[in-house]
DNA sequence: ATTTATTCATAGCGATCGATACGAAACCCG
DNA sequence: CGGGTTTCGTATCGATCGCTATGAATAAAT
């Protein structure tokens, strides 16, 4: 898992595997069936045991504000990790690849798109009981927020600390709209319907 | 150069160039040396043909709000251009790679890092002419546009469209602390440094 | 104890990688 | 028309890719 998180699906050869493992080939194999099992293998296990930050902050009986702050605060921690890689797998994974892996690369697409997806539900919901504006158009605010955290990810990746990752997770908080009434109040004064309360 | 930000440097073959380039093997090797350099060649001119709108926004002489929002909102466009690549040759062009091609990922990083480090010149310069609020962290800030950029790019190789990405940006721009002195005003009440205004 | 069955590491499979040696065609000059 | 030079495409180089056949070594069974 490790391997792959670092240098990706295809740049991750059978010989670096073989020689972190332990294993022969004839091993690997019969444990993995063949490369692309193993990695999805590894991506389930990623989603388990190193990503649980998120489903927590989203499913935390807690305000919607906070919440999103949950989320933005555990991918600092989770994409600078001392002793892991930096970064996420589900953007390290698989971003460019050669015709062959395309597979590889949807899937991962498809990773990237159900984490936007729950974002999106935990925001709807959050509109659904006054958190949120009425004029916040909840799919744009989710690829805004699952758009940061993939920067994020390059940030860790280029080598930004945990420090460094919280101080951007919080600046891109004050993007998000203040609670309640005192939002509605002053929409006359906004024309891009709340994505520029301050333009 | 499209092949390179399509699938990135080490997933991009010599005879997928070859095909598009139409030229025989002999030819691409006395014309470009090796595989390496021709990469760097199509990096410059990907940095000449298609992002000169960051030079632009970031020289332009207008206040710095202004020229953050034409910041974004040409990576928005830049990002989703029709018949090009979706995201940033910077990003894609080599994220992870195998230890072979490891310079060719520092120098990508390097590219990243250069234009945060223009975002941070210009951000110290809105705070010298009292654009921004002086409790402002100007590397902090800068960090979190590059990573939206970076973020843009992402979500534009998972299909966003301009649009989308415009709403992205707008979103971000949210987070810009609004001019001059109405923001010193209550300083008091902020307790984490200018990085969450409406906490 | 001897044979059978099964595990397992070595060695190598075909394909493809980036890069190049070599022979044929074309061109220029006499 | 012929000779010398240069250009250029084919065919292939060694290395590595993901993957597997094969023979040795061990375990199980009679």
């Amino acid at each position: 898992m490790h391997l792959f998180w670092e240098h990706g699906y295809e740049a991750t050869s059978l010989a670096m595997l073989r020689e972190a493992m332990g294993l022969t080939p004839p091993q690997i194999y019969n444990a993995f069936t063949d490369k692309e099992t193993l990695f999805r293998k590894a991506l389930t296990r990623y989603h388990q045991t190193e990503i649980g930050f998120a489903l927590d902050a989203l499913s935390a009986p807690v305000p919607t504000r906070e919440a999103i702050r949950r989320l933005l605060l555990g991918a600092a921690e989770a994409y600078s990790r001392p002793g892991k890689p930096g970064g996420c797998l589900f953007v390290s994974g698989a971003l460019a690849t050669s015709p062959q892996a395309q597979a590889i690369a949807d899937e991962l697409k498809a990773y990237r798109k159900a984490s936007e997806a729950a974002i999106a539900g935990r925001l709807a919901k959050g509109k659904a009981v006054g958190d949120l504006p009425e004029n916040l158009s909840v799919e744009g605010f989710a690829k805004y927020l699952a758009g940061v955290m993939n920067g994020m990810s390059i940030q860790a990746r280029d080598g930004a600390s945990v420090e460094e990752l919280r101080v951007l997770a919080q600046t891109a908080l004050a993007a998000l709209p203040a609670e309640g009434q005192n939002q509605v109040a002053s929409s006359k004064e906004r024309s891009h319907a709340g994505s520029l309360p301050r333009g």
